[in-house]
DNA sequence: GAGTTTATGGAGCGAACGATCCAGAAGAGG
DNA sequence: CCTCTTCTGGATCGTTCGCTCCATAAACTC
């Protein structure tokens, strides 16, 4: 019988030699990596080389490539889902939408040395082999994000917040495809100001539209 | 001393064994195994097995793999240039607008047989490693067609085509982002009628903040 | 026809890949 | 102290990588 528990957290691991490197900071570390290289870029002797520990620990600690890169992709998916499932649930749409980009914007321009930028939004898509449970588990997320959004949006129509009109899935795929575009431009190296400007207008051009609670 | 022309086009190649493939054919199938792997995640076998040639073939006809790549990507980058230059020669700022996003969208979402998708805004971000030139060329274009819709913007505020206090810059930004959004979204599989969509609601949105030609 | 030029197919090069193994090191439990 | 458990460093496994070489094939020029 052999343990394949890759010590996800504090668990019951308290014998034994210790870890001599800090398990958090690898997988920043490796997001980085991946996400400024890619998958398939991003070699193992990189990966050691960059989080200064050998074969063995990286594989005692995460068992393979694959796995490393997908804990480094769920721990910071997790972050954007978790904007959604908050901002989803403000009182008025205005609040939603401006939440979900300037929020998400301010996570993607996270200073380098704490943050690996979104890996999820670009570089998990191609890079298919091997990572294929990887790239299912992000599309599930987006979508999952994405419907969170939609019915808040249809929620805001039956409430009468939007003008007449308005197509709920419209401006969902708008407001994701803007998304995704942030996420794009702040790995291309535009400043987090020029992002957060573009998102505000966009918020304020969305807002236009918005019926009841127009400014 | 050596020839590493490879044929670019019908020069004066007309002796010797005639080449048993179509070549462009050959660019386009390549592109579209990059576009979805990304290009450290295709191999040369891979490109060999798909389009169905030797790789003394491959080597001959384009020097390398990166040789390849850089041939896919300038071809359909090309496109893109095209859809910018001529989009902000017409006269009023919101055809612009329109023919950036509408006709880029339909760039994107054309049939897969014919079209690799858009390898300019995805795949080559990340995948460094040997492909520094080619990536240094594609964020000069972004950088030009940027430029270019820039200066358009700008020359429509000075018309009095915008709503006063309207930054040029942050409106090209915000189209941008939209155009990378719009991307990344076809590579993600939404249909083009959904993104179209999207894209005519952005057009919208902006054309309210339009002047003169408010509808 | 002979001679030249280029393309094709397949074997195979050295290097790098992801991953494994093992002897030793470093802690915890008794 | 000793034992048990886990981690570490380094050598090394078999595979795949990008790419080259060479004999042969198929067109051209003369």
């Amino acid at each position: 019988m052999e343990r394949t528990i890759y010590n996800v957290n504090v668990t019951e691991r308290n014998r034994g030699r210790p870890r001599a490197f800090d398990r958090d900071r690898a997988i920043l570390d490796a997001a980085r990596l991946f996400w400024q290289r890619g998958y398939s870029g991003t070699s193992t002797r990189a990966l050691t080389a960059t989080l200064g520990l050998s074969t063995s620990s990286l594989y005692a600690a995460f068992g393979s490539k694959a796995g490393l890169f997908e804990e480094a992709v769920r721990t910071y998916a997790e972050r954007y889902r978790v904007i959604y499932e908050q901002a989803v649930t403000e009182k008025d749409l205005r609040t939603v939408i401006e939440r979900i980009l300037i929020g998400s914007v301010h996570e993607f321009t996270q200073p380098n040395d704490t943050h690996p930028g979104c890996l999820i939004a670009s570089a998990v898509m191609t890079d298919s082999t091997s990572t294929l449970d990887t790239s299912a588990y992000i599309a599930e997320l987006h979508g999952s994000n994405e419907q969170a959004l939609l019915r808040r949006v249809e929620r805001a129509i039956q409430e009468g917040d939007l003008a007449a009109g308005t197509s709920a899935v419209v401006l969902t795929e708008f407001i994701q495809a803007l998304w995704h575009g942030l996420s794009v431009r702040s790995t291309l190296g535009t400043a987090r100001e020029g992002l957060i400007d573009a998102a505000q207008l966009a918020h304020k051009l969305i807002c236009q539209q918005l019926a009841s609670t127009m400014s």
